[in-house]
DNA sequence: GTAAAGCGTAACCTACTGGTTACGCGTTAC
DNA sequence: GTAACGCGTAACCAGTAGGTTACGCTTTAC
């Protein structure tokens, strides 16, 4: 998870995608690397549970996944000093799980179909 | 700074330093790997703004610099979904700074000496 | 059916990261 | 003054990360 963020392409990805969904291909271009190399900064991405992909036909979309965020931000919550943040931050975390549920409510909605990942976050 | 952070013993040295400062050996009791190398990681934390070192005598005493957390919540705090999060981060963020400009008064209070980093964050 | 498009994987290479041991420098102890 | 302590740096080495090109598979277009 950390070790996902930590690379500079892998960042401007995730801004990329944060206004909404974009193929591989859509991603592919707003960078100078080959598109192998995107490629696989996405499996890193979807392999730590920040990205979600999605087949349609020969496609893959790629859409952001706000959960891993929230872990992260839980951790970081125990450096901080002015007194009041961590607790708030919890309660923050909390809306962040919620809201995922809420917006999967029946797993067997499969149109269109999620990829498996091993999720080795 | 999100490089700082991706490695395992970095994180768990600024675990340790969260309860207060600790000198350099004392840093290097929790790990199995040798001295160099945590002194290694320290520089690493100490060039992203993570920790500060203050020298007494032949010790190095290293403690943590909540500053530059709120930098990274700050940027993660773009991907959270739920409406609301994000604006109760900003004012997160401004606290943790009004509290740093805080604990630092006076400048010119060197007592004990801070060491001096580039800060390549 | 055949060609092209869209992605991913494999194989390879280079550069960086993180570990080690050896060493040096300043500080404390005697 | 000399020895031991605390810590950092240097030099070296192995493993990993990130880039490239070549290739293969599935889906769309004709």
């Amino acid at each position: 998870m950390a070790g996902a963020i930590a690379d500079p392409v892998r960042r401007e990805i995730l801004v990329l995608l944060r206004d909404g969904r974009l193929s591989a291909g859509e991603v592919a271009e707003h960078f100078a690397i080959s598109r192998p190399a995107v490629s696989r900064h996405l499996r890193v991405l979807r392999q730590s549970g920040l990205v979600r992909a999605e087949l349609a036909g020969r496609q893959r979309f790629y859409t952001l996944d706000p959960e891993p965020f929230g872990e992260l931000v839980g951790w970081l919550a125990q450096f901080a000093r002015p007194a009041g943040w961590e607790h708030r931050l919890d309660a923050l975390e909390t809306e962040v799980y919620r809201t995922r549920r809420e917006r999967r409510p029946s797993p067997d909605v499969k149109a269109p179909q999620d990829i498996g990942e091993e999720n080795t976050a």
